[in-house]
DNA sequence: CTAAGGTCTGTAGCAGCTACAGGTTCAAGC
DNA sequence: GCTTGAACCTGTAGCTGCTACAGACCTTAG
């Protein structure tokens, strides 16, 4: 194993580990190109530096405020731009905070039909289920 | 062609005009069991009878309302058991309910996250962008 | 030196579709 | 009857974002 940066490099487990991403992921965000190449042993073990470790942060708060890859990609090249402008930021997040309010108004029309049919279910063994009903498309919601 | 029903009978391309649904994802629905085999005329060609025209209308009334494939085939399973009772698609449809209640929990969390970052950027040409600031790290949400 | 663990690679699987290629078949016009 | 173009057939690959496994290699403790 190469002594250079031994003190500071870690290998994928323990990468995984500290911080908390799951060790598979780690190389899967290495082949859709968001996290780069580490270095590697000389057998071929890949060596990360504190600063994978820090993308590799950047990339799980992004998906965690639901960015996708495709998103995060672009706030990588961004930020790596020289010059990037807080504007370009600004278009991204506010047009995925848009797309996130509109799943969320979605998922809302959804909790209302759906507590209606339950509301209106006696769950005995009625012949006639709302729920049923509303499927089959002989009730509307 | 058969001639047989042939006045109630359409094929796939039919199908999916009236109901809506793209043609693939009719010959989707009947590889993984939502939709039953139809008829087929003496050259191969699907044959779909009014029936198969419900059944695809319910289980797009179910993947519109959030249902997942395995919930809808067990709702078709339990409809066509010859005794379902109206309390087992209660406890299907108001568990169901309570994972777009949890969805739209973690989405509002989302929501409120975004809100503030966008809120404090400026758009500017600023060399600190709140938004970069927070997947960083080096922010706190 | 050996055994157990970690890591390597490639690949397959999940949901829920969607789309295409390359081959029949149908239906309408001449 | 023949041609043409649309519709249909099959199998398979692609999408997103992972997750998991097999079989080989490397590392480390005893």
């Amino acid at each position: 194993m190469a002594i250079t940066k031994s003190r500071e490099a870690m290998k994928r487990g323990e990468l995984a580990r500290r911080s908390g991403c799951n060790i598979e992921t780690i190389r899967y965000y290495e082949r859709i190109g968001l996290l780069s190449e580490p270095d590697r042993t000389d057998s071929g073990h890949r060596l990360y530096s504190p600063e994978d470790q820090a993308q590799l942060g950047f990339v799980m708060r992004g998906r965690e405020l639901g960015f996708s890859v495709a998103e995060i990609r672009a706030l990588l090249s961004l930020m790596n731009s020289s010059e990037f402008t807080c504007g370009e930021v600004l278009d991204m997040a506010s047009s995925h905070l848009a797309s996130i309010k509109a799943k969320i108004r979605d998922l809302r029309k959804l909790e209302k039909s759906l507590t209606r049919l339950v509301r209106d279910c006696e769950g005995g063994e009625a012949k006639d289920c709302p729920v049923i009903d509303a499927l089959a498309g002989t009730r509307f919601l």
